[in-house]
RNA sequence: GGUGGGGUUCCCGAGUGGCCAAAGGGAUCAGACUGUAAAUCUGACGCGAAAGCUUCGGUGGUUCGAAUCCACCCCCCACCA
């Protein structure tokens, strides 16, 4: 068989939503190791899911020869992206801003790699270079080459531009003009050529291209990854709950697992593709074997198994089986006291009640209670469960009437092993009351 | 600075003196069906176990009674300067 090129991986995958001369980009990758980045924000102090498709594409481009930067914006997060954002952001404070970059490069870091060869990954913070840059010189050197007629025919800005009701200030506009710094920069220091990203950041990219030609006199290329989408329509990356985030502190390896899990039929061949470095032929396979058989994919569950291995490790993924087998299986009596243990330390949700919360049990209703430890979002929810059936404990139905009876409830003598109470709401949500 | 438009419950959006915790849609939660899907159907959806309590940018006022009227203030947008 032969090897396929980079980009033809790339475009058999569907991961590729714009580039630059595709003809010139596929030279210029053949016939050399190439330099490239890909930008990622300090909005928050992890980056969640939508951030694994550039990098995994990092991971792509390395193996295939190339060199990966990740650039982590310690100075773009302190202005903040307008692309394609309705509204206009709050600004974070210096200090955050700089916690989360020291958060993120770590986070990046785990999915490159820094091996000290020619293609070994770097981390980089445009911070360092664009903190002691004044502000006449800026508007000197590199405002002069933006014309604004441009920027404001961005599609990227357009609607806020446009749209009644919304505007945008000179800060968030002038973003745009950062970015294209850090890719002329970086071409500058590190002989970058190519910058990567989602497709909302075409605009900025192309923006980075251009200012690297005037300034530099290189050429220097682009290319965008698609957004990644749902077949439902919804936003990909979210879930009732909230964002699934890349940090097993805010998003545990077993909620993780259980995204993946949850894929849709429709969209999770796609998923394969663009979250795994599983071959695409292979993918093609399972999916034929899936269409061929009767009842559940097994596709979901290769899914969940490769990202959740690539995020968290053998040990994440270890402990996400293990909880979700446990809790799916419908067997809780075939659990042992250690395996409550190590729910609880995999990640389930865990309550350890307190000898004040025990004694003030008689009187705390069921549903405070639950809600107050985030199994609904009001206590009008648990209402509503209890009065379907649909909260157990210990495998046990409670009903409405027992709401005022927490103490019996969780008294010791139902407690499994003397202490764990296993409570589940609806068919997905459980949790672990300690005592 | 001027003129005009606007700020309603998670979101969109109706409501212009009582019948309003506030139409409708979306999102969300729970149930049935299923595969821990999808689609569909059912119920809930400000908070509270309940009695009850708190909302319609803010503050005061008119009124028996205000999201709705008045005054002042804050914020957003458009156009003009």
């Amino acid at each position: 068989m032969i090897k396929q090129t980079l980009l033809e991986e790339l475009s058999s995958r569907g991961l590729i939503a714009q580039m630059t001369s595709e003809a010139e980009l596929a030279q210029h990758l053949e016939n050399q190791s190439v330099t490239l980045y890909c930008g990622f924000d300090p909005t928050a102090d992890s980056l969640h899911i939508g951030s694994l498709v550039p990098l995994l594409t990092l991971k792509r481009f390395q193996q295939h020869g190339h060199k990966p930067l990740a650039l982590v914006g310690g100075a773009t997060g302190l202005i903040g992206d307008p692309s394609f954002k309705a509204q206009e952001r709050k600004l974070n404070d210096d200090a955050t801003v700089a916690d989360w970059v020291d958060k993120l490069k770590a986070q990046v870091s785990q999915f490159i790699e820094f091996d000290k060869s020619d293609t070994s990954a770097e981390v980089v913070n445009n911070l360092d270079w664009t903190k002691d840059l004044d502000v006449l010189t800026f508007l000197r050197d590199v405002g002069k080459h933006f014309s604004i007629n441009q920027m404001i025919a961005k599609e990227s800005v357009k609607q806020r531009i446009d749209r009644e009701g919304e505007g945008i200030s000179f800060t968030e506009f002038t973003y745009m003009i950062l970015q294209s710094y850090d890719f002329q920069q970086l071409n500058k220091s590190h002989g970058c050529t190519l910058q990567i990203g989602g497709s909302d950041q075409w605009g900025n990219i192309t923006g980075g291209t251009e200012l690297t030609r005037r300034m530099n006199g290189n050429k220097a290329y682009g290319l965008t990854l698609p957004l990644i989408t749902k077949s439902d329509g919804t936003k990909f990356g979210k879930t009732e709950s909230g964002t699934i985030w890349l940090s097993a502190n805010k998003t545990s390896p077993y909620a993780f697992y259980q995204f993946w899990i949850n894929s849709a039929d429709a969209d999770v061949y796609n998923f394969l593709r663009y979250f795994t470095f599983l071959d695409v032929a292979e993918i093609a396979k399972i999916e034929e074997e899936d269409n061929a058989a009767q009842g559940r994919p097994q596709a979901q569950a290769i899914l969940a198994r490769e990202v959740t291995e690539l995020v968290h490790g053998k040990a994440g993924l270890d402990a996400a089986m293990r909880i979700s087998e446990a809790l799916f299986s419908g067997e809780l009596d075939e659990l042992d006291e250690s395996d409550f243990n190590q729910l609880a330390q995999d990640g389930l949700p865990t309550t350890q009640f307190t000898a004040q919360a025990i004694a003030a049990l008689s009187e705390t209703p069921l549903t405070s209670l639950l809600a107050n430890e985030g199994l609904a979002a009001s206590g009008k929810q648990i209402k509503d469960a209890l009065q379907r059936k649909a909260v157990t404990i210990n495998s046990k139905e409670i009903s409405l009437d027992e709401n005022m009876q927490c103490a019996a409830l969780f008294a010791a003598s139902n407690a499994k092993f003397g202490r764990y109470h296993l409570v589940k709401v609806g068919k997905k949500k459980h949790h672990i009351f300690v005592m």
